[in-house]
DNA sequence: ACCCGATGGTTGTTTATGCAACTAAAATAA
DNA sequence: TTATTTTAGTTGCATAAACAACCATCGGGT
């Protein structure tokens, strides 16, 4: 039933291009002297998009459990990025605010995200890609439900 | 220039679907009664592919750094399923030995990773799968250059 | 023989993940 | 209202990755 092509695209899937994306990322960020994790930028990246979110949303939003989202708010806190802010009505949850600081890396960051993808799928056609999109979906949903 | 659906592909890549994947086959060890972490098993593959070899062909092959191999070196043989032995030729190298037990490991755990693919790509187009799989190789190589 | 660069491995530090155990606050049931 | 359960977040522990600094050995050139 298996073929050796699945198992090259399982090894594919575990780890090796990830990790290449990861490392180029993180390369890209740090030359251009943006001094964040592929990590964080995923944390950050939900927050561009929608400010003062609790963290559990952040959870469900990067698929990070919680321990790993406290720590990156933990980081990034650090860094003078977000701050946790209370929230008034459940003593529960800590809302994420940006800082003007975090709030002023999403153009800079951006910028070198799109370039790394452009490199990344330079040459190849958009509904090539567009269908390797839904195929990744795919498995993600098959594994989501086993 | 760069779409939405570009955007998502690089989502996927960076962690969400490797991190599915990564917790998916460390539950189906775990519950297999298999001790091994996704990262060992990949160390595990290769030897039984072709034993006894050095640390530096480990790392070209599960492409991880030096420092990654050694630990994880260290921690398959605190579990006995590895062993280093000094190349006699050569005093800088160990070649790592699969132990017995760690030779044994092979059958279970194929069985598990074979069927976690299963599940994987249950229902996904074999020709569908070879095209993302090139696409995969593609992204790899566009970024290994850049 | 000697120096020196290249190669093979190890160690330290920071960051991140997975899992389990835990606290605090809210929601629900009794 | 009180008791129980659920939800939000934190902490501890083990494993792993990236990066830099390091040690030991090998090999080539002089």
């Amino acid at each position: 039933m298996i073929k050796v092509t699945e198992r090259e695209i399982f090894d594919i899937l575990t780890g090796k291009i990830s990790g290449i994306i990861n490392r180029t990322l993180l390369k890209a960020f740090s030359r251009e002297g943006i001094d964040i994790t592929t990590e964080q930028w995923t944390v950050l990246s939900c927050l561009w998009r929608k400010d003062k979110v609790s963290q559990q949303v952040i959870c469900d939003l990067t698929q990070k459990d919680k321990p790993s989202v406290t720590r990156l708010i933990d980081n990034l806190e650090r860094k003078n990025l977000v701050v946790r802010v209370p929230d008034t009505a459940d003593r529960r949850i800590n809302l994420i605010h940006l800082t003007a600081e975090g709030a002023s890396l999403k153009q800079k960051t951006t910028k070198v995200v799109r370039h790394v993808v452009n490199t990344a799928v330079e040459g190849i056609p958009h509904d090539t890609l567009l269908q390797s999109k839904d195929i990744l979906i795919r498995i993600m949903r098959n594994l989501e439900q086993g």
